[in-house]
DNA sequence: GGGCTGCGTGATAACTTCTAACGGAACTTT
DNA sequence: AAAGTTCCGTTAGAAGTTATCACGCAGCCC
């Protein structure tokens, strides 16, 4: 707390400006996507003209890719607080969806269509496995009941990706269920799939979840 | 066979433009991804010069359009002629994703994040239902094991998605975890969410497949 | 208070979609 | 076969976009 709260005058505008960009890009990427994001509009929109943005993100690409580690950060803290709250699976999955249901577009941006091109850089990867621990650290605290597959087996050799996590290949394996399972979900009912086919979405997802849950 | 076939010279050179226009919009979604597909590039590879292709589409929106349509088209023929050689679930589920990754993109364009204010004109979603009944048929082909559900209650009440299918609520919601969870780990594994993770996604779409089948 | 830092501006370039007006080729009809 | 019509592709241009540059002025630091 010594040099971080010693911000110069020029710092603090900076960084305020720098968050009040972002809230406009949120804002237009809700109504309108994120492919359709211009740098022009929110300067226009913050009063400014044009290239004066360009003082605060090096371009259209900086700003997006700031935007989805805001997007990460958000739920990894989300559902790691909420795990520290004590909540097991169950609330965790209605964690997420609330979540993703507050900002569809910011949910897409995560996990819906990547642009071919883009790699995300290390820190934000980074993030996104601090949300795979806290699912990891739920699915372990459940009980284990089902029976081996020949897909754990599979995972104790490529598990990797758990980072250290000590949890068995059965843990994971639940663990990757649930990512999927809750996403094919969620990302059908944002992506508007749903929408007058008649049934409760809500409904759906709390169905696949007892699935999980029963498993 | 009398009218259809007579096509006048002109109408012939019209659709074979019109064909090789999409087939350069494919090219290029699958290299860059939708949001970046541009008329202009295409018309000169194509040898013409910018606003020659407004004589064949109204704009770019008509142009997605058009590709969306030969999407849907081409997952519900794919799917529906696997079935009528006699496909079961098992089958279909590998058709799925046998078609999604001959084309990622193609695949993302029909469920990955959609635009905002985009619409699909009516025909498109008739083409999305008949995917739909194929998978009910083949759904409806399965013996019945799995207990009733709330959910299943639910569907019983909310079934107009189904189009006049006879299959009972329990099918129905077979149905719907079969789309939602295939596509969980399919979308997933396009967007290249599981690259780096470590496990061969094929693995895992395979074990999510057998927990289908064995429910 | 003087000097450096850095912000916002307008001008430019290279893109994009899309409209409009024109010339010419090809097909249809007489 | 010749005249007429339809339709294609062109160039020119308007209204956008991202992004770079040079300039002026204000604010912060010493």
């Amino acid at each position: 707390m010594a040099k971080s709260d010693a911000q110069t005058p020029r710092e603090r505008y900076r960084t305020q400006v720098r968050a009040e960009i972002k809230e406009h890009a949120w804002e237009q990427i809700a109504t309108a996507g994120a492919s359709a994001l211009s740098l022009n509009a929110i300067a226009k929109r913050m009063g400014m003209s044009g290239p004066a943005l360009y003082r605060y993100y090096a371009g259209r690409d900086e700003l997006i890719t700031e935007l989805i580690r805001d997007a990460y950060r958000s739920l990894a803290d989300r559902l790691h607080s909420a795990f520290a709250e004590g909540a097991d699976l169950a609330v965790l999955a209605h964690t997420l969806r609330a979540w993703a249901l507050e900002d569809p577009q910011r949910y897409l941006l995560i996990y819906g269509t990547p642009v071919p091109g883009y790699h995300a850089p290390d820190d934000i990867t980074r993030i996104s496995s601090e949300t795979m621990a806290t699912l990891l650290d739920a699915c372990a605290k459940l009980p284990p009941d089902s029976p081996a597959t020949p897909f754990d087996a599979h995972l104790a050799d490529h598990r990797d990706w758990a980072d250290g996590h000590p949890a068995p290949p059965a843990v994971l394996h639940r663990a990757l269920r649930f990512w999927t399972r809750l996403h094919g979900v969620l990302s059908l009912e944002l992506a508007g799939h749903f929408t007058g086919m008649g049934f409760d979405p809500a409904l759906l997802f709390a169905a696949e979840l007892d699935d999980l849950l029963a498993h």
